[in-house]
DNA sequence: TGCTTAAACAACAATGTGTTGGTTATCATG
DNA sequence: CATGATAACCAACACATTGTTGTTTAAGCA
């Protein structure tokens, strides 16, 4: 089918990562000029010379750092997605308290408050890989991550051990639903607090058809 | 940037659309192909030539129907958003006695009903556009339509003349929510009736968090 | 039955890919 | 600061894919 590629040495492993400012600073041009190129032009509407002169670096440097474009894509989302569960791991578990809090007062899950916090420093590569020209791979991968934790959050523990259909569909669609805000606010420029966006997505959910749709006290910054 | 490309004779105009059997068969060829090679490689998986191999086609056939691989996607996408539109069109408003008969008997809404039917005969193809590997734009496109459509038929009047954050953000998070659904039941090759979808997205939409989560009557088919 | 035209076939320049070997300049370290 | 290590640069390559252009063949239509 199409060509496949290369054999790349490992500068990098999980034991020694590399330090030396040259790499880092290539490493991050590089990936600077992929979220400008994918959001300008889509995913594969650019070539690996495209993404070179626009990092300011020489076409092969870019293949002594990975094997093809898909393959650096592949690596910013898979760092990225490692981090977010760390990130969800560190953020704890919702305390029933807090839920309760977070149903009736309104008051932002901490949890969600964090979240919102870390996708902020990965915007303008997740505006680019979750926008209209990004990468659908990337998109169901995440919802997959979601998925496992955030929903496990909110869902009865009951509904893991015994599904039914209902379950799954239910699943499918809160966590798409919450991608669908996250992928709002990205596009909109992150224009909203952390908070905000928390306390919006919390208080949406428990929103069903017809319900009046009020701003109520949230500050419209 | 990338290389673009050719001019195509317009053999099919909106007047005349061509029915020359040869043509049809190949246009249909081409597009089965397109089907099986996105779900199977991406959408830049495969090369024109693997394409036109699948279809038992000459290339240069290809290149008489379409300007580029994109062109054939995009015109597929199109005429569906617009099939798409039609239906919505024919399947007309919902009346408050269906909604209300929806929101409390669960009575499947005839109009998702219908939607559904519709969405199951490009089955594949959606399948194939919607999945992991297939094209992010039309999922943006096909939101977009969502947001017009399905959404006024749900959201009161009077909040599409005063919008706030809140309408913006609820308006993303149903359309992602339904369509999130739709994407589970494509992938999960469409076993539930239309008429069991229509009725599990309208009962999950009334859910809270923390609600039971039952299937009431709803056949496992 | 002829006329039309879509599909097949072959060959083309142009572009992008992934790789190589050799040179230059920067970095980390003693 | 000196020096060995190595990342970045540069030029060149064989190769695949692209989009185009002719010509020939054969299926469809009237």
């Amino acid at each position: 089918m199409a060509q496949k590629a290369a054999v790349i040495e490992k500068r990098e492993t999980e034991s020694s990562p590399c330090t030396d400012r040259r790499y880092l600073r290539s490493r991050k041009m590089i990936y600077r000029a992929l979220a400008e190129l994918i959001e300008e032009c889509g995913v594969d509407g650019f070539t690996v010379g495209d993404l070179t002169e626009r990092a300011d670096l020489n076409r092969s440097t870019f293949y002594s750092h990975f094997k093809d474009k898909d393959d650096a894509i592949r690596c910013y989302e898979n760092d990225f997605l490692e981090e977010l569960s760390h990130v969800e791991a560190t953020l704890g578990e919702v305390t029933p308290e807090q839920l309760a809090d977070a149903a009736l007062e309104f008051e932002p899950l901490p949890m969600l408050v964090g979240l919102f916090d870390f996708l902020r420093e990965h915007g303008a590569m997740l505006r680019a890989l979750l926008g209209p020209s990004g990468d659908i791979a990337f998109e169901h991968r995440l919802m997959d991550t979601l998925c496992d934790t955030l929903v496990s959050c909110i869902l009865d523990p009951k509904y893991t051990i015994d599904k039914n259909l209902m379950v799954d569909y239910y699943v499918a669609y809160f966590t798409s639903a919450a991608l669908g805000v996250v992928g709002r606010w990205l596009g909109g420029g992150m224009r909203e607090s952390s908070e905000t966006m928390a306390t919006i997505l919390m208080r949406i959910s428990f929103l069903r058809p017809g319900d009046p749709i009020d701003m109520g006290g949230l500050d419209n910054d």
